[in-house]
DNA sequence: GTCTATAGGCAGATAGAC
DNA sequence: GTCTATCTGCCTATAGAC
């Protein structure tokens, strides 16, 4: 039920991840869902609210994959190695973080989607930091949890950014270098 | 001479780094200068020539920044502190670095903009790493300077993303706090 | 839920006068 | 360098039929 609009999000949620809010309409959705324009109008009264979808859908989706993280049973190194492929896996298919291409182009965004925009990198950090104080012993850095947990989370965003227009993934690499040095 | 053109250029930068290039149109421009915008494309016959000159601009003054950083007889601590500054002050009035905002719209770039944009990471990243290995005893981390140089950047780019959708400046915070950490 | 039709406006860009 | 005028096309959004 509700194939549609499914497929409009899972739609939309690619072309921001690729080229940002502004670089499609409701039409290019429309025509490749194979329907009219007006009827995405249906589903997204406007293109606001679609962008805000798009951002719950994906906070609730990266939210479970940290939460399998987390269930796992491994290490601190591990665990965080498994935070950057899923970055790595974003950027093999030449795309960004849904909500770190929104948050360069949060003017196109109303209040409630900067809020969500918000409560994602929160969110993110938050995991980070809970995940480096549950393995205090792995830690080997005179950084505090919260400070390094943002120092991996801009990194991560960032990394993304500078290595999608470059032409290997170094900086992505060099996270990965960070995480080898901080923990044991 | 050409005040109109500097003035074009002077507002766009700001706008791209406020909003995005989608964010403005030619007229947008026009009207805020007092101009039609048939007289923008006087001075920039298309979009992709105007983000162009907006990049190259905008490399040029960072990189006169970088060479000012470098020429102070200041410590390693000090001069990377300083780099944190730069990015601090474009956080206090609101804005994003210009080629991180442009990053995020790669797509509607032409191919020479985006070499350009790999030309100004590449040229930062390097400037970090060269300013590392002119204090290999100030350094006081495993991580080679190559790769903690791009920790370095791509941690700085995030942490603007992330602190402008932000209610305070935790991120760039935590920049310094690494920064403190792996420096003497 | 999807359609046709359309409103009303803005976009990038160009031609040619001054 | 800047203008007027204009082309052509896309945009968001809505009304109302099916």
């Amino acid at each position: 039920m509700n194939k549609t609009r499914e497929q409009l999000e899972a739609l939309a949620t690619d072309l921001v991840q690729r080229d940002g809010l502004s670089s499609f309409s409701f039409r290019t959705l429309a025509d490749q869902v194979g329907i009219k324009s007006a009827s995405v109008h249906y589903h997204f009264p406007a293109k606001a609210d679609l962008a805000n979808a798009l951002i719950e859908e994906y906070s609730e989706h990266f939210r479970g994959d940290l939460e399998a993280i987390s269930q796992r049973p491994d290490s601190l190194r591990v665990k965080l190695e498994s935070l950057i492929a899923i970055f790595e896996g974003v950027l093999a298919e030449n795309k960004l973080c849904l909500c770190g291409a929104l948050a360069a182009e949060a003017s196109s965004l109303d209040e409630t989607g900067q809020r969500l925009l918000r409560r994602y990198f929160d969110a993110s950090v938050t995991w980070i930091e809970e995940t480096l104080e549950a393995h205090p012993d792995q830690v080997r850095t005179p950084i505090p949890p919260p400070q390094l947990a943002r120092v991996l989370f801009s990194g991560l965003e960032g990394a993304l950014l500078l290595d999608r227009v470059g032409e290997d993934q170094e900086h992505l690499a060099a996270m990965r270098a960070l995480v080898h040095s901080v923990t044991l």
